[in-house]
DNA sequence: TTGGCTATTGCAACACCTTGCGCTAAGGTT
DNA sequence: AACCTTAGCGCAAGGTGTTGCAATAGCCAA
């Protein structure tokens, strides 16, 4: 067993309340909900702190292993589910319909595919916000853009 | 089950030429292009006949069992990839990532999810040039709107 | 009709994601 | 510190989708 004792919560109160440390104050959220802050759970959250946008479930689950080979691709998903519900990840689906995780999302965005070669683009919320619109004038339609990932070609792969 | 419901437009005007003779000849499409017509392909398209607007794989690949019960997955994954490259399926993404399959898209629509109800929906045209235009406008993309199921929260289903 | 080329099939195995269940252990209480 | 409740873990199994490969069977040509 390994054993990391002494919570280091001695936190480098350098940023400002910035999103920087949402995570930090996970443990003690999640205990407050009367959850538990688990080994397992540690390894998840210090990769999600090393990631940068969007990662596939797979790759957490990879990376959770490089760190503890024991880890359980079930303990992730759940993991995942939980740590979406305190809105620290947002889960959607990529392209090819596998499931994609975006984090610490500051702001709701969309985003694009490009079949050519396969760069996921993000949609600026000024875009973002025509569409919605639209679908609520269409439908009264109240969509979340940032679920799914729209597919095309990009300027640059152009016939 | 509620399961798809689209806008009054679905009046089948025009429709001059024998579109709904578009199965007909695709044994000799396929023999033209150097390709086999088989039994599996008989019976998935078949199936697809009957079919309206879409179907899941597990739903197709169900439904050619019943006709003929050593239809095997892979095949039927296989040939629809095949009649999709003929332009008479088009594959896209439900709200939770599985295939969805869309019989003889007539024209290009879009699709919502309520995660309310459940409902699917289409996207007029209309709208769905809006959405289309506005992601050209941002950053030059050419999106394919028909591939992805957007999710969101439909005028009924509002909290 | 027969023969041969090769597109397709079916199987098996794998990858991804989800769910049910019994046991473990987190963390508050005594 | 020992206890107790139950959240969470690991495992196993199931559903969905993909791929490699050997054997089969369309289809064209003779």
């Amino acid at each position: 067993m390994k054993d990391h004792q002494a919570p280091p919560t001695a936190s480098t109160q350098s940023a400002p309340s910035s999103a920087a440390n949402t995570w930090d104050g996970i443990a003690d959220r999640l205990r407050a909900s009367g959850l538990r802050w688990t080994p397992q759970r540690r390894t998840l959250v210090e990769v999600l702190r090393e990631c940068e946008g969007h990662v596939t479930a797979t790759d957490l689950i990879n990376r959770c292993r490089d760190r503890d080979g024991t880890t359980t691709p079930s303990t992730v998903y759940r993991t995942l589910d939980v740590l979406e519900e305190f809105g620290l990840i947002k889960h959607g689906h990529g392209h090819d319909g596998r499931e994609e995780y975006h984090i610490l999302p500051e702001q709701v965005h969309g985003h694009l595919h490009c079949e050519g070669c396969g760069t996921t683009w993000e949609i600026r919320p000024e875009t973002g916000s025509v569409i919605v619109d639209a679908l609520a004038a269409d439908l009264g339609f109240a969509v979340d853009l940032s679920h799914v990932t729209i597919s095309g070609r990009c300027q640059g792969c152009h016939d």
